[in-house]
DNA sequence: CTTGGCAACC
């Protein structure tokens, strides 16, 4: 029986629908993903008067947060003035960091303004932001915080926290609180497995999988994302593909798209480029343009011209204007003497426009973000930057680091 | 019967 039409013999009957059963309905449509039914339910709401029933609205955004985009749940929002709980302000929250929306600090002081103290849901929230950006500083502002309230001891805090010092790339931070932790859960377990493979500790993090797995903690398909990828980093092969096999027939986990993708990385990386397409060909998924790109880079590393093509051109198949694939398959061209491709490629380029994004990057000092782009020279500091860079790029090449790709990329100074 | 199926490949 659908909740729609149970809704609607239940306004034909003798029952009147309250704001537990409209709940309920919206409940309903945010977990199938109906917006249509959703909205229907909106006007429902608005008609019936509900809409002053604070937990109706929470549940409103949630249904909006899921199923459609943050301007129908900040019109919600909005209108909520005056009646909004900490509820309301968690579920915004999450609205604004599942949709990649950078206002959870601007959140987070409003309701400090509104007098609404934060919980723990707050806090989760508040620390995925700071692992998005990733900012340590506010991190740590945050860590100060559930230690003063006390919330650090709750789970979905703890594994926030772990989360966020990972994502910062403080491992020590995680793992100290991780060890300080009574009863980690899968989450935890997870995030410094994950934390540690990418961060190229692929051996820890394998002795961490092998820890967890004696405790009797059961692994799940995101444990075996950092699993897969710590064996790719560390160019275990054999092991990860063991570990991928384990998954399904020791835990019953079926594969998913990002599994094979991590597959494909482990036997690409490491040179197996044909294993890496017949994998390809096999996989329960179409293959889309991460895989293809994990091909072509591997192919570059390893210098193989004819799998690249293949790999090059599907990446163009799907993507056309794919700037970086357009300039690798001109260089394979290149490498195989085959001019005239080489030649009809640069044409088609030019005339199709297609030019390479310029690379960014960026750093947090103090409460300021300084933004970087190639053969960028604004930045009023440049001369000092440049030459700290310098300096250190000489000591890597000291200590023996010969830089992905080869020296012919490394570049001290900008031309 | 209102916020969390938190952590994820390049």
């Amino acid at each position: 029986m659908k909740p729609c039409h149970t809704f609607q013999e239940m306004r034909n009957s003798k029952f009147t629908p309250d704001e537990i059963t409209v709940r309920c309905l919206l409940c309903a449509f945010t977990s199938s993903n109906s917006y249509c039914q959703g909205k229907q339910v909106h006007s429902y709401v608005l008609k019936k008067g509900f809409i002053s029933e604070v937990s109706v609205c929470n549940t409103l955004l949630t249904m909006y947060a899921k199923c459609s985009d943050l301007s129908d749940v900040f019109d919600i929002f909005e209108e909520m003035e005056g009646i909004m709980d900490l509820v309301s302000w968690n579920a915004t929250m999450t609205a604004c960091l599942k949709h990649n929306h950078n206002n959870v600090f601007g959140l987070l002081r409003m309701m400090h303004c509104f007098d609404h103290e934060p919980d723990h849901v707050t806090l989760t929230n508040v620390l995925g932001a700071c692992a998005v950006v990733p900012s340590l500083d506010k991190g740590y502002q945050v860590h100060c915080f559930a230690l003063k309230t006390g919330l650090e001891t709750e789970a979905s805090v703890m594994n926030g926290l772990i989360d966020m010092y990972t994502k910062c790339g403080v491992l020590i931070n995680a793992h100290k609180l991780f060890d300080s932790f009574s009863d980690p859960d899968v989450v935890s377990w997870s995030s410094l497995i994950v934390g540690y493979a990418q961060f190229g500790y692929g051996k820890e993090a394998l002795e961490l999988f092998q820890t967890m797995r004696n405790r009797g903690v059961k692994p799940n398909h995101v444990t075996f994302v950092g699993v897969l990828s710590a064996c790719s980093r560390v160019g275990l092969v054999d092991e990860g593909l063991h570990y991928y096999s384990m998954m399904e027939t020791e835990y019953g986990i079926l594969p998913t798209r990002e599994h094979c993708s991590c597959v494909v990385d482990l036997l690409a990386r490491s040179g197996r480029l044909k294993e890496a397409v017949s994998f390809i060909n096999q996989m329960p998924y179409d293959p889309d343009i991460v895989v293809w790109n994990t091909v072509l880079a591997a192919c570059k590393t390893h210098q193989n011209a004819e799998i690249g093509r293949h790999a090059a051109e599907s990446v163009l198949r799907l993507d056309p204007s794919n700037s970086s694939a357009h300039v690798l398959l001109c260089n394979i061209y290149a490498s195989t003497g085959n001019w005239e491709d080489v030649a009809r490629l640069r044409k088609l380029m030019r005339s199709t426009g297609v030019r390479k994004a310029p690379g960014q990057s960026w750093i947090e000092v103090k409460d300021g973000v300084h933004v970087f782009s190639v053969e960028d020279r604004s930045h009023p500091q440049m001369d000092e930057i440049y030459m700290v860079l310098g300096d250190l790029s000489l000591e890597m090449m000291e200590a023996g680091y010969v830089p992905y790709g080869g020296f012919d990329s490394f570049e001290v100074v900008p031309s």
